[in-house]
DNA sequence: GCTGGAAGTTACAGACCGGTAACACCCTAG
DNA sequence: CTAGGGTGTTACCGGTCTGTAACTTCCAGC
């Protein structure tokens, strides 16, 4: 049972919790609704009494993730309040943490790879938190007085993508070990227009 | 039958160029080994007299993918007979068309998100052939006449590789629209340098 | 103590999975 | 013409998958 988090909380709280880290780790479909109601320490019947199918809690997941990241940037602007531009450079090194610390890059970008029906309900929640991320990348960096925060934000976000998938495919010593360097380069090339 | 691939050839090669665009298309674990030699015109039996296993099926249609794009690189020599830069432009150009053509992205990169077990024998084929890909990337860029060919070589292995992941998250209107305009600056910064 | 709802249990349906056995066929090389 | 290897066909194995039915147990609020 190495995928046990059954500390005694509501039943839908253990099986959302557990569903994301079997899902993060093993991915979607390697992943049945027995295994993660055991790991959660409840059953399946109690499982779809709190979720209409696995796709919904699929969805679920996926926003619970998104949350948790959100609330990673909240933690910059508490760290350094007002400084946007300090606050992209925490972000830089966030990153660069969690590219040696997790090898199983993103859910979101690993869920739309294992979904592959056009019209799967995950794939416009993903859409949807994607874009939000995007978003809040071009407005950090554009009140950090930055002259093209949007090209900016783009190249820094395909630099992240990148790195978190190519961490899974040569691992942390590959071309991402060079992530904090580009993205700090670039920062500072596009602070120098 | 969407993904019929019957023209008449043997059925081992059928198998692999259907399996190949099959997987492509929805996913490893997405597809079984009877949908594959259905769309093939053959069947079961015929596929595991060539291939051993599944797992074994993956490696070798891996292989092939990874042939078929190291052709495009001779056609790039082709193209453009001993002119590095002329051969790195046209290596932007052609992921560029990738990136609006096809929205299923890397063959291997998707391998690696699906198959998560650390020691399954499709893991270590993908390491070899991104490694390969990117020595290639950096001989290029060395050859060129580019001082940090290394450096340069991973940044666009990053922007290429998150362009490939961003264009099935949010579509290839996303970030992934601005991949010549990051890599050609990047070129010419490095290049300047 | 009683009651009502949430949670657990067991069994099952129906589909699909990877992989194999046994046998019939066809087509080409000799 | 014949022998044999590659191929096709059918049926099957044991396992896993999502999802449901029917029933029991537990526990908190009154």
């Amino acid at each position: 049972m190495t995928d046990g988090v059954a500390e005694r909380s509501r039943p839908r709280d253990r099986i959302l919790e557990t569903a994301q880290d079997m899902f993060h780790k093993h991915g979607i479909k390697g992943v049945g609704v027995d295994a993660i109601t055991e790991a959660a320490g409840t059953n399946k019947m109690t499982l779809y009494r709190h979720f209409e199918s696995k796709d919904e809690l699929i969805v679920e997941c996926l926003r619970a993730t998104a949350a948790k990241g959100a609330a990673v940037w909240d933690e910059f602007e508490a760290q350094h309040p007002g400084d946007k531009l300090a606050q992209l450079h925490a972000w830089v090194r966030k990153v660069a943490d969690m590219l040696v610390s997790d090898s199983r890059g993103c859910d979101m970008a690993n869920a739309a790879v294992e979904l592959t029906e056009t019209d799967h309900p995950a794939r416009r929640v993903i859409k949807e938190l994607k874009q939000a991320q995007r978003d809040r990348l071009v407005a950090l960096c554009r009140d950090a007085g930055i002259g093209q925060a949007e090209l900016l934000a783009d190249t820094l976000s395909l630099l992240f993508e990148g790195a978190r998938v190519s961490v899974q495919t040569v691992g942390s010593e590959g071309p991402s070990a060079q992530f904090v360097r580009m993205a700090e380069s670039l920062i500072a090339s596009f602070r120098a227009r």
